[in-house]
DNA sequence: GTTTACCTTTACGTTAACGTCAACCTTGAG
DNA sequence: CTCAAGGTTGACGTTAACGTAAAGGTAAAC
């Protein structure tokens, strides 16, 4: 057998990976995002609570709040039954999406007056050296 | 002559135009990104206070926080001459502009999971429905 | 057995970005 | 004149997302 992925991660390894403090990764447990299990009194990451975990913090880099993707993690998983949930959760998530097309087109002018912003840097520092 | 742009504002008025509150507002030139006149003691704001605000809420969108836009703002105004401040400038866009990238990343992957949640959302629904 | 390296809980501190009064001008309308 | 609509300056309150000790358990290593 090849290589198999290893199914369970101490905090640490995780803090590693992803370059936070374990500090935030209890801070997520804390928010109901995380829940590890303990071998005494250990925390034990499953595969599944890395990947909540991943999820959060690519959430976190487009400003979803950790309530926000806690949210939706919640209705991901117990929403199958009550369609209110369900209906709400597709309202959510309409408006995510509505938002994110708004930061892709902020992102764009961004890019271009960041580029704007370079070319006059270029050109005044030529200018500079060819004093 | 045709209409001719407003040359100046009131704080209620770029209130109303961007949706926040006047607070905010004053709390933007208390951080120096704003510099409005005065009229006695009132503040009458510029078309460039205006530009620089809807700069500002641009950036907030996208995750910049007020003092990396201020800092920004300060560059592209006041570097003309300094090359050090110019190249610090350079390493600082091509560093916005990298985290730009990954944001975009993040955004299309998140889209993608945002539409899978959906259509889960929606045979669940019709499951019901259909129960 | 005692460091050393991680782990734990508890709890107060911090920063950003405003919100929310309070207490006070001012100015055009009636 | 007075009064309602907006504007002003403090200044304290609030929320999110951790940071930062403090004080201790535990387990493999030497």
């Amino acid at each position: 057998m090849a290589e198999t992925t290893p199914n369970t991660y101490t905090i640490s390894e995780l803090a590693k990976e992803f370059n936070i403090t374990t500090r935030a990764i209890r801070f997520y447990e804390d928010k109901g995002i995380l829940n590890p299990s303990r071998k005494g009194q250990k925390r034990i990451y499953s595969p599944r609570d890395r990947i909540l975990l991943k999820l959060t913090l690519r959430g976190k880099r487009i400003g979803f709040t950790l309530a926000e993707s806690q949210k939706l993690f919640d209705m991901y998983q117990h929403g199958e039954d009550n369609k209110d949930q369900l209906e709400t959760m597709l309202a959510t998530l309409d408006e995510k999406d509505a938002l994110l097309t708004q930061q892709k087109l902020d992102i764009e002018e961004m890019e271009a007056e960041l580029q704007a912003a370079r070319e006059r840097c270029f050109s005044a520092i030529k200018k500079i050296d060819n004093a």
